[in-house]
DNA sequence: CTGTCACGCTAATGCGCATTACTGCAGGGG
DNA sequence: CCCCTGCAGTAATGCGCATTAGCGTGACAG
């Protein structure tokens, strides 16, 4: 007893599966060409048997689906970091649900060397029309594969062409960091530091280059986060972190060494924590607008599937007041 | 220059496009048909153009898809109740990345009355090789209209019959609810009460059927959410709560009429917190395998899918002792 | 009375793959 | 010499649908 397939429906309401597929489709042309009483006919049929169109052959034969592929490189679920993805999934979802997509977790994909990649044996990118991507470091290589074949995809984060222009919906950290070493300087601050990888991934790289640019002529100076505590020996008033656990260990230092934060020492955290941190504290810095660039990034998403070109943007991070960036009061 | 296919392929390696399947499916058989120097070519020719075969014209060829439907009847990521449910998805991706299927979530499915709906308009669950389904209630005519179809569907949450039986993996809250009763009992309480629905969704009907069982012969009321705080004008000793809300509520109450709990008055809550409450309370109840649940559904899924009869799990919840559950000291 | 057109529909094809049935060939037994 | 068997592969078919080309009929202009 196999499914209901348009012949079956076709031999009850005594028509051809054509004339069934034109009626189901709705399709220009055929809304003249088949008369009210057929189509009729035809659409009592379907409903009397709850008949649906098998999407994979639909998709085989019309190569549209209406299944959007979420791929994410780091885990989304559990862990730690799944918290701070659950906002953009809410985003995605939320925006899929508005344009009538479903939405296929690429959960398949194996660890290989530790990350999931796209392309492995039998991979099933394939099986949704389009795809977001998800993950702080996304694969070149895999990248400029997907844009050789012409794969539709949205990355969520800026990235730098890979072969060829990607489409993402990323956040402007750039001017971000840049307003909020502005806000620093308008309080007196001359010395910064950044504590964080502030190379690497695009993310990353964009903090930082919104730090050089907003202290160029400045004394500024970088650390990797591992040196975080290091930053208080550098005479820096303002220190910036990308990560809000950086910024908490730095606070203990200062408490230790009887630094009063926000008078003798500010710290901006720059955006959302990736990692539980002990972050009862109000730390001045941004809100990254995760969900919205997962609406936004589903919206590219079904334009490029409907043809587009590349799309690229940017959007603002809300900063957050917080009470760890203060007037410089160091002479 | 769409993608490549088999044929492509077939052609470089001056082969047929059936051989190239079979060399791909290394089917038994073919193993044996096709000598190691050909088999070689067109694995060169397959690894130097990075060729995939389209995982939708296999599943159309094939009949299978290795995707894995999960619809769920109360929105999964966005609001309060996502919390609860986020566990299961936990348990599910775990599940599914190890049987090496993907996940998709029917997220198109639109609201009707306010509630999403399985069959609707061109539904989409087919795509899927089964489906999971989540939510606290099911739609019985819905699932009748499954099982009457023939699709494998797994229930997370045990499900009543619905014109056949239903494959599930649930939680035993008659077992837990029961062994609180008589632990509750062994302290001494010989009054009951209950708050909450206590009818409709089996997992309500579940846990008052175990309190029912475990109070036969004693004293022991039943009020509805809504009137929670009156259970202290029944003169229960004990009282137990589907919802951790209705427990802080009572608490609160009994704060304010000078009962101390665990002391003058017990309060058992019946599951993981559904709704965000004031649970800084460390409430004596149990707690739902939720990843357990999930992962365990997958597995039947799974199964199912590969042709096993329905597969009925009740899976034991884990009791809490908490500190709202003390020795009776009323005479 | 023929040519043309619109109408209402259907036959045929192909999407990319898996599967089944078959073919051409070589070698060996009868 | 023919038949059989095994080998190494190929042609053909179909999955369920969308799409294109086309067919038979009647109406109507010329």
């Amino acid at each position: 007893m196999g499914r209901i397939t348009q012949r079956d429906i076709a031999r009850l309401a005594g028509v051809s599966q054509t004339t069934v597929s034109l009626v189901l489709n709705n399709r220009p042309g055929a809304e003249t060409r088949i008369p009210a009483e057929t189509r009729d006919r035809v659409l009592r049929v379907i409903r009397e048997t709850g008949y649906v169109a098998d999407p994979l052959a639909r998709r085989l034969a019309a190569g549209r689906n209406r299944i959007l592929g979420v791929f994410t490189y780091e885990p989304v679920f559990p862990s730690a970091t799944g918290d701070f993805y659950h906002p953009f999934l809410v985003g995605i979802e939320e925006s899929a649900e508005q344009v009538g997509c479903d939405l296929l977790l690429l959960t398949s994909a194996p660890l290989v060397d530790g990350r999931k990649r796209i392309y492995h044996q039998d991979h099933r990118l394939r099986l949704a029309d389009g795809c977001v991507l998800l993950g702080r470091e996304l694969d070149r290589e895999e990248l400029a594969r997907l844009v050789a074949e012409g794969y539709p995809f949205v990355s969520v984060g800026r990235r730098d062409d890979a072969g060829g222009p990607i489409s993402y919906v990323g956040a402007d950290y750039g001017s971000a960091v840049r307003e909020l070493v502005e806000k620093a300087r308008g309080l007196g601050h001359e010395k910064f530091a950044y504590v964080g990888q502030g190379a690497g991934p695009e993310s990353f790289a964009d903090r930082h280059r919104g730090f050089r640019e907003g202290t160029a002529g400045l004394h500024a100076v970088t650390l990797p986060s591992a040196d975080a505590e290091e930053a208080l020996l550098t005479g820096a008033t303002a220190i910036f972190v990308e990560e809000h656990a950086d910024g908490a260990l730095i606070l203990q230092a200062a408490g230790r060494r009887g630094l009063a934060v926000a008078g003798d020492l500010s710290i901006v955290t720059l955006g959302d924590p990736t990692r539980p941190a002990p972050t009862d504290i109000d730390f001045t810095g941004f809100r990254i607008p995760r969900a919205e660039m997962g609406r936004q990034a589903v919206e590219v998403l079904t334009e490029l599937i409907e043809g587009s070109g590349p799309v690229q943007r940017l959007l603002p991070c809300e900063l957050v007041k917080g009470s760890t960036l203060g007037r410089n009061n160091v002479a």
